[in-house]
DNA sequence: AATGACCCCAACCGCACATTA
DNA sequence: ATAATGTGCGGTTGGGGTCAT
């Protein structure tokens, strides 16, 4: 006889499904995360619930817009640390690495193809005053759509933005997609070359306005059936007395 | 108003490393 | 010592929302 086992969920999760995996967060601890999509009855992958956790649920979590000094920061530490974002994120506190990392794929790529018209304005406009736009086959690469409203900064040409309107856009989509195009894009905007990312490495060389990030974590005691690993107690800075209130006393953030 | 293009972000995947039995 | 299991991380994808035409 074969046991069927009930379909593992995939996709958004619902408010419900919210509901139960916070609860049982709260009963187990955020660790052991196979024990906790089991019991809970959420027929999710251990690796989901962690994920649902960690950049949706999580009460220390910040919402909404990145402030300038986060940005200022993310690109200082991309800078040293290359795509290392939850090392990143820890510096950022309610930030998480998943959303450091998307918003340095749109953000960080629009404000370099900004700086990247604006370069080659400049240097299509000194280097041949009488080509124009429509002849430099580098603007030909430009993307297509660089003028929206939340673009860092306005192009402000319309003769160029026209030019732009560059009929193979899947091909520029595709370009678009290879990370390290990005990187070298924003190194050359910099004008500074990549180095690695470990290369000026140091823990202590990047506090720039942010405490480290402190993450409340979950008070083991001597009954709790769980037992934190030598790795994950280094993880963590010590929290004392976190227990009688825990959600409420959760605030940082900022300067 | 309809449609297509694009952006944002939640979620997934695969891999590597750590821990446990 | 090692296989199995658990966890963390970086990269990628897909769907919904928004904007331009």
């Amino acid at each position: 006889m074969k046991i069927v086992q009930d379909e593992i969920r995939r996709g958004p999760w619902t408010e419900q499904e919210d509901q139960q995996l916070i609860c049982h967060v709260n009963l187990y601890g955020d660790r052991r995360w196979d024990f906790i999509a089991k019991v809970s009855g959420l027929n999710r992958t251990g690796k989901s619930c962690r994920l649902r956790w960690l950049n949706y649920l999580h009460p220390g979590l910040k919402r909404g817009k990145m402030t300038p000094q986060e940005e200022k920061l993310v690109i200082e530490l991309h800078s040293k640390w290359g795509n290392r974002w939850s090392r990143i994120a820890r510096k950022l506190p309610g930030r998480t690495d998943n959303e450091i990392k998307n918003y340095w794929r749109s953000h960080m790529r629009k404000k370099t193809q900004a700086k990247k018209i604006t370069m080659l304005l400049a240097a299509s406009s000194f280097s041949n005053s009488r080509s124009s736009a429509s002849d430099n086959p580098k603007l030909h690469a430009l993307p297509s759509k660089v003028s929206r409203g939340d673009l860092f900064f306005d192009v402000g040409c319309p003769q160029i933005s026209a030019s732009m309107e560059i009929k193979n856009k899947e091909r520029e989509r595709k370009a678009e997609n290879a990370m390290d195009d990005i990187w070298q894009e924003i190194a050359l905007s910099e004008g500074k070359p990549i180095t690695p990312a470990n290369e000026f490495y140091t823990e202590d060389g990047c506090n720039f306005f942010s405490p480290e990030l402190t993450w409340p974590t979950w008070e083991y005691s001597a009954g709790s059936p769980w037992k934190m690993h030598n790795r994950e107690q280094k993880m963590f800075l010590p929290i004392t007395d976190l227990s009688s209130s825990y959600y409420e006393d959760i605030e940082y953030f900022g300067g």
